[in-house]
DNA sequence: GCCGGTATTATGTATAGACATATTATCGGC
DNA sequence: GCCGATAATATGTCTATACATAATACCGGC
């Protein structure tokens, strides 16, 4: 009968806290007690209590430093984390069914520019993918993407007409670090036929780089239709 | 001279298994040895190996279950953490200088439908806030924002011309959970105006409402001046 | 009073051992 | 062969202890 009942453990002591932050028993910028002490308050072993005080550091309400102490963030910095899932299954996850087109797909020589940002030689060979996503027929999102064919070599034999390229990426492409940035644009001609809106349209965009150590795997750009909006909670 | 040097401990142990799951030793579905076996292999406790697993499988890298193991993501959900800091220190940190300006701030009383989803009887009064943040003088974003009075009776005696609602609401007024939306807007004629751009223009906006357990805390809009843009690794 | 070395201290990490919990695998009964 | 009870097992958590590390506090020499 008992829906979701209290937590126990480390649990318990970080939710504890979090209270007692929020409460203002311990204002910001205060210390806290030592996890020796707490510990003894708790009942517990350190180990406990400096698991659950972790993570509250990690997410940034405490700032905890050697020697120093534990004190409450004066202002603390709240995170907000987004999952980037394959577009297919965020497309699932609203309920409706996919499906996506191959507009074109061509090897490219990058230039100058193109090619310095992606560490490439200038000439060096690129697939330049672009492709529509669709949620219930409607279109989703469209994505304009480029893959050094030198460092993915596997996309040339890929069909990108059955899995997407940001699907067959995911899968076999993995990369080690790579960089995010949302932004709102005015959607071009391009983007205003694929995406079915008036040209300049604010469009929500997504533009992605990933790395495989020095090598670029991919520099995407993805236009969401007019509408979208990106959710999450804290 | 070293410059970072090798991590040592459950770190290393987390960059290895890294490792060995981007190099396909373990292939995207199968099973990697138990922690036990890893803890051997690595010469290591038990423990050591679970807190290097634990943050892999937060992390959308392995899928962890009783009994069953630990297997690697066949789609690995990537996450992208964004710190939401105060707008003064989001300014300050692209190293501009940071002002802000209350543009208007009255009480008002809720009606029907936004009395409902603020969890307020109809009639309830709520401080209306408006006010422009400003980096090296040009408009950075602005700032459109609710707060029901009786959750937040402090607010009615800050000064909001020398610390923004922002500001004052991150250091006074707690809150147990929030929901975020961005989304892409054209900007509209009061907007274009005090953001000084077009009408029409797309605006990075974001959207958060705040409660603190049952009251809600805040309600607030913001809108980004043309060319912001959103920035993260992973 | 200032400076620099040393002691102290709180957190960070690692350890072996133990028990809890959620699943899966197995085995009997039918 | 199917089903339900039971055993086995990998992860989840907690404990007590120990040592490492970073940063402060202290104290002596000048």
């Amino acid at each position: 009968m008992s829906a979701a009942g209290e937590p126990t453990g480390w649990q318990a002591i970080q939710e504890d806290v979090l209270a007692r932050i929020r409460a203002r028993e311990w204002p910001p910028g205060t210390m806290i007690p030592t996890e020796a002490e707490l510990a003894t308050e708790y009942g517990c072993a350190r180990a406990t209590v400096n698991r659950a005080l972790r993570e509250l550091a990690d997410a940034g309400y405490l700032d905890r430093r050697r020697k120093a102490g534990t004190r409450v963030a004066a202002l603390p910095v709240r995170k907000a984390t987004f999952a980037i899932p394959v577009i297919r299954l965020e497309v699932e996850g609203r309920g409706m069914a996919y499906s996506h087109e191959l507009l074109s797909c061509r090897r490219e020589a990058v230039d100058g520019a193109l090619a310095a940002r992606l560490g490439l030689r200038t000439g060096a060979e690129v697939l330049r993918i672009r492709a529509m996503h669709r949620g219930d027929g409607a279109p989703y999102c469209y994505e304009d993407r480029l893959v050094p064919v030198a460092a993915v070599p596997g996309i040339l034999s890929a069909d990108l007409r059955t899995v997407s390229a940001n699907e067959w990426l995911v899968r076999n492409a993995p990369f080690t670090r790579g960089d995010l940035e949302f932004s709102a644009r005015e959607a071009g001609p391009e983007e205003a036929e694929v995406l079915g809106c008036a040209p300049g349209a604010a469009l929500f965009t997504l533009d992605r780089r990933t790395w495989n150590g020095s090598d670029a795997v991919t520099e995407v750009r993805i236009s969401y239709a007019p509408g979208y909006s990106m959710k999450s909670e804290i």
